[in-house]
DNA sequence: AATCCATGCAGAATC
DNA sequence: ATTCTGCATGGATTG
């Protein structure tokens, strides 16, 4: 087994969400790439390109002016909203790239999470969210538009360099979008939340066994199905808890495939190794509606 | 091979 | 000169 560390460090990172997202070290940003922690492998960010000018042909014969500049100008957002936590819904999450958290204030949304868990964009200007914060009494207006790309489309949100900066969020830190299920529709129920992956940096096989283990007899768990929502709200007393559900989130996917390509079943309970650092499993077992979100 | 997406880049707008 | 904006590029990933 790993080295175990006591779970009072952990415990302790519970007070410092907030002050310790403004600010990061150097050592604090080199131990989160040595992380196996993101969700997937995170492209290598030290790549270049090389600089070229643009090839001419691919301008038009003709002059074509640039339509004109639409300045973003958020309309004025809603007063915060009390929101009930059981019934929000984790639609997806994004772990932020170096352009995400650049100057240029905006995030880029991943298709798949996009056209599935946000609203279908007619055209490619998108509309205004209204993104509440699920840790601070703030709402955030969000662009959600998307860019042609070839023939496929580049989803974003624009008008993101407020969010960044309120939570004093980094390179590798997450984004996350809930939606309630019990009170409006379209676009004025979500809601965000952005977490610090400096808090993912201290889980060893200890503190991860006590995470379960609470995670398992907490009074929610032991009627209703493990679901991340519930995981994401137990995080206020242990921001570990998200770490955890993406390590129990990618084991359980990749047995759904194994097992879609055998014809099996689907079964409602596994056993799942959940994997802390290369030597170190520790074992749990959650509910198959876990995944349907 | 096709698609995705992180980010580079040019041109327009603004300071 | 700097910032903003929309799109293009190409390495990484997926099928």
């Amino acid at each position: 087994m790993a080295k175990e560390e006591d779970v009072g460090s952990a415990l302790a990172l519970k007070g410092n969400t907030t002050s310790t997202t403004s600010t990061k070290t150097a050592d604090q940003h080199k131990q989160l790439d040595g992380q196996p922690v993101s969700v997937s492998k995170p492209r290598e960010s030290s790549r270049r390109r090389k600089r070229y000018s643009r090839n001419p042909r691919n301008k038009p014969l003709l002059f074509q002016s640039r339509p004109p500049r639409v300045p973003i100008l958020p309309p004025p957002p809603p007063p915060p909203r009390v929101f009930n936590q059981l019934s929000m819904r984790f639609l997806f999450e994004k772990r932020l790239q170096k352009s995400d958290v650049s100057p240029a204030g905006r995030i880029v949304i991943h298709k798949k999470d996009a056209e599935m868990y946000l609203p279908a964009l007619e055209a490619k200007d998108g509309f205004w969210m209204h993104l509440d914060d699920m840790d601070f009494m703030q709402v955030w207006s969000i662009k959600f538009r998307y860019w042609p790309n070839n023939t496929s489309r580049m989803y974003v949100f624009e008008n993101t360099r407020d969010f960044i900066a309120g939570h004093g969020l980094a390179y590798g830190d997450f984004i996350m979008v809930f939606k309630d299920e019990e009170t409006g529709s379209y676009w004025k129920n979500y809601f965000a939340r952005a977490r610090s992956f400096i808090m993912a940096v201290p889980v060893t096989s200890m503190t991860l066994l006590t995470c379960i283990t609470l995670l398992l007899s907490h009074s929610m768990t032991h009627h209703q199905a493990l679901n991340p929502s519930t995981l994401l709200f137990l995080d206020e007393y242990l921001s570990i808890y998200l770490y955890i559900y993406i390590y129990i989130r990618r084991e359980i996917k990749k047995k759904q495939k194994k097992r879609r390509k055998r014809k099996e079943n689907y079964i409602h309970v596994y056993h799942f190794p959940v994997l802390v650092f290369e030597s170190c499993y520790i074992y749990g077992y959650v509910v198959c509606s876990f995944l349907h979100k």
